[in-house]
DNA sequence: GCAAATGGTTTTATAATGCAACCACACGAG
DNA sequence: CTCGTGTGGTTGCATTATAAAACCATTTGC
């Protein structure tokens, strides 16, 4: 069975295609934080997980997969390893301004299971006001004058071009 | 996509890990549209594909991926299946309610790009308001008297156990 | 009817995932 | 120091997902 390009040193490299280069920000995201796991990790951080059997007894994923990620999670910038705060010689994950900022990106994966899921009444929990321990409205889109929008009400535009400083 | 099931007792050897019971909304998006390519499908569905040739051609994946994907999302009723606006014989894939719902994800997803992407400058496009060509403010979250939120003004709390009709 | 386009499926190869076993190091007790 | 144990991984191997390309059935244009 010849197959093309194979035994001759023409390796076909069929990998799972990679966004790094594409100029869309959304397929950029993705390239960062567009697995199954990565977004639940940082959940997971966010709650004040740390250490890596903290995440594999929460998560229940295999070790393997969970040293993969947290080293992805590093490399992108998400994650940082910090000493232990316990004074032990391990070492613990912390989330980054990065990390951090994913927490919109959570609540409208939340809210769209909420207002769409067909079993809703199996979703566990509810994101509260921490104040009042009332339900949040639903993420708002505004324009720069305070407009709510909708999908319709907004549209794409090229980037405007970088305004260069005049010799700084 | 992973195989659904798992949890109802007709396990079957299950690979790849399923989120389909889990009780994290999170997690339950991601088994819908937490891969790769979905939420691309999805992008390009808002902005008007519809037919398999265009999304193929658009986002230059493999057709026997597509095809899955597609399948995927129309199962999970994101995607609807119509005949084709032009009169032809062919079918053509467009957004439910709760494909559209999507919006919101993919808006986080940007933002997050944009806000903390290693070469922003990459990025092709801005969101704008449609009235005013101007770039759309970050997505906010509120409480229910108007707060802006931001994560640490929030905590989860247990679903509150649904309502019991007064029977009859 | 025939060629080309459309919308897939099948085949085959590679990469990712998952489980289990293994291993290095830290730490505590004696 | 040595043993035993917990933590934090890595390594093999089997299974699954993804990918490219070939193939195929309809549909369309002519």
């Amino acid at each position: 069975m010849p197959k093309p390009g194979g035994r001759d040193g023409t390796e076909t490299m069929v990998k799972r295609t990679s966004f790094a280069g594409d100029t869309c920000p959304i397929a950029r995201s993705l390239e960062a934080i567009g697995d199954w796991w990565s977004l639940l990790i940082i959940r997971e951080a966010l709650f004040g997980l740390r250490r890596f059997g903290e995440f594999q007894n929460k998560l229940g994923m295999a070790k393997n997969i969970l040293a993969v990620r947290l080293r992805s999670l590093v490399d992108h910038g998400i994650l940082a390893t910090a000493p232990a705060s316990d004074g032990s010689a391990y070492q613990e994950y912390v989330l980054t301004p990065k990390g951090r900022g994913v927490f919109p990106i959570l609540v409208a994966l939340r809210q769209w299971s909420e207002e769409f899921d067909d079993n809703p009444e199996e979703i566990a929990t509810v994101l509260v006001d921490r104040d009042k321990g009332r339900p949040v409205r639903k993420l708002e889109l505004r324009a720069e004058d305070g407009r709510v929008l909708n999908m319709a009400d907004t549209t794409l535009k090229p980037r405007p071009a970088p305004r260069r400083r005049s010799a700084g």
